[in-house]
DNA sequence: TTCTGGCGAAAGATCAAACCATTCAAATTA
DNA sequence: TAATTTGAATGGTTTGATCTTTCGCCAGAA
């Protein structure tokens, strides 16, 4: 046999799970508000110690999130990447994980989602995408006013690309890993005229090989334009 | 500019981000236990109250574990994927994510690690590797009563391609997959004789073209292997 | 000698009742 | 009208007591 051991009672667990199914189920909404801590204490039958421990838990999950003074209290949060951030953040301190892995890992997973995304783009996706590769050759063309509009641009083709490969864990990933490698590099990324002209050139080719869904492609352009990102990145550390 | 609201002072985040470091930096090692609470409270010069909310977040964290009695107390803990699987955990919870989405992914990522593996994998690794398959083999023919240690054997194999391709990062994706995974199924899977067959050539194979540090093939022969997994899940499902 | 039950100390879990600090908004004042 | 004051709401922290679980030890029984 193998029972797990029966964890003992602890009140403020069983407070968190209440909440905590409360939440994911959707019974209550981003934005709302839990009753003030004292009211708690009175529907949870719990002393106000044993509360704010769970709500330190739910906080630390990113469920709810506490504000002070008149008017605040725990407001419930929308879901987002930041727990899977700060789990590989530990990684990282701890020794476990290195700058090497989190680019090589982007590297791969970028491939591997490029490549779905040729496989399953809609007419309507490819229509979008375009649009958005459009947008950012005018910005280049503009000249380095818009420079700073163009990565933004850039960053939304990715986004959109991911959004068609349809599955939102890759999203998870990688949201993590750009938290983790802006918290090395600082989020600003310094290009000139080439380097402009090479990703949007990359952006181009990965966008034509979606909108052909041809998967290898796709998947060799999108290696070839994270590469260039990578290398950018090293340079920029010297 | 783009800083983040600097939270008001929580002395329990301060004594959270000083135990951390110290775990994190490996100043305090696994198994070593932190001083009785009330001791803490004295070197914080903080209430109990506040050090127990500390607690509490590095318990969730996954930093420390606590036991109660005598001789218990915090103990610092070996640091895992844990927290990772409860963040999917709990996207899973809240619908964000399918079991078609863990499937889907787990099998990029497999053929991917399979992929890297190849390309790396050393005399070493494959001698290693091959010695796990003639122990797989050995299992398989002594029929049926030694067909869960061949599932086990299955795992270590997978587990050393894992370690082959070298970055932690897909190790600790995977693990919260496959957790997540058994949650839906269960931990137990049944095989008929077929199924061993198969998943015996599959695993041949697959060393076959790691050996021969034939990346392509082995991404192939990984896709084929999860593919198999998935469609037994799916049969067991009904 | 060896097993068993009970006792007491260690350590976490919980409770209760204060008081402090921050924030917002309404009331007051210049 | 605009600036200032003030009060209430709400989280943050403290203190100190009590309950519960667990472990080790020891006496008595088998």
């Amino acid at each position: 046999m193998n029972f797990k051991k029966a964890k003992q009672n602890r009140i403020f667990q069983d407070i968190v799970d209440q909440i905590e199914e409360a939440i994911l189920s959707g019974r209550i909404k981003p934005d709302d508000r839990l009753p003030a801590e004292r009211d708690l204490c009175e529907q949870f039958k719990a002393s106000r110690g044993t509360l704010r421990e769970a709500l330190r838990i739910l906080e630390q999950k990113g469920l709810i999130e506490i504000r002070l003074g008149a008017g605040g209290g725990a407001f419930i949060r929308e879901s987002n990447c930041e727990l899977m951030s700060e789990t590989l953040a530990m990684l990282i301190r701890s020794k476990k994980v290195t700058l090497a892995h989190l680019l090589d890992c982007r590297e791969e997973i970028e491939v591997t989602v490029a490549a779905l995304a040729a496989k399953q783009a809609t007419a309507n996706d490819i229509a979008n995408l375009k649009k958005l590769v459009l947008t950012a050759q005018q910005h280049k063309n503009n000249g380095p006013d818009e420079w700073e509009q163009f990565a933004l641009v850039d960053n939304e083709i990715q986004q959109e690309i991911v959004n068609i490969a349809g599955n939102p864990i890759y999203d998870f990933i990688l949201q993590s890993i750009y938290d983790n490698i802006d918290r090395y590099y600082g989020r600003d990324m310094i290009m000139d005229e080439n380097e402009i002209n090479d990703t949007f050139q990359d952006l181009r080719m990965m966008v034509y090989a979606i909108g052909r869904n041809d998967e290898s492609l796709a998947g060799r352009q999108a290696r070839a334009r994270v590469l260039r990102v990578s290398e950018n990145m090293e340079q920029q550390k010297r």
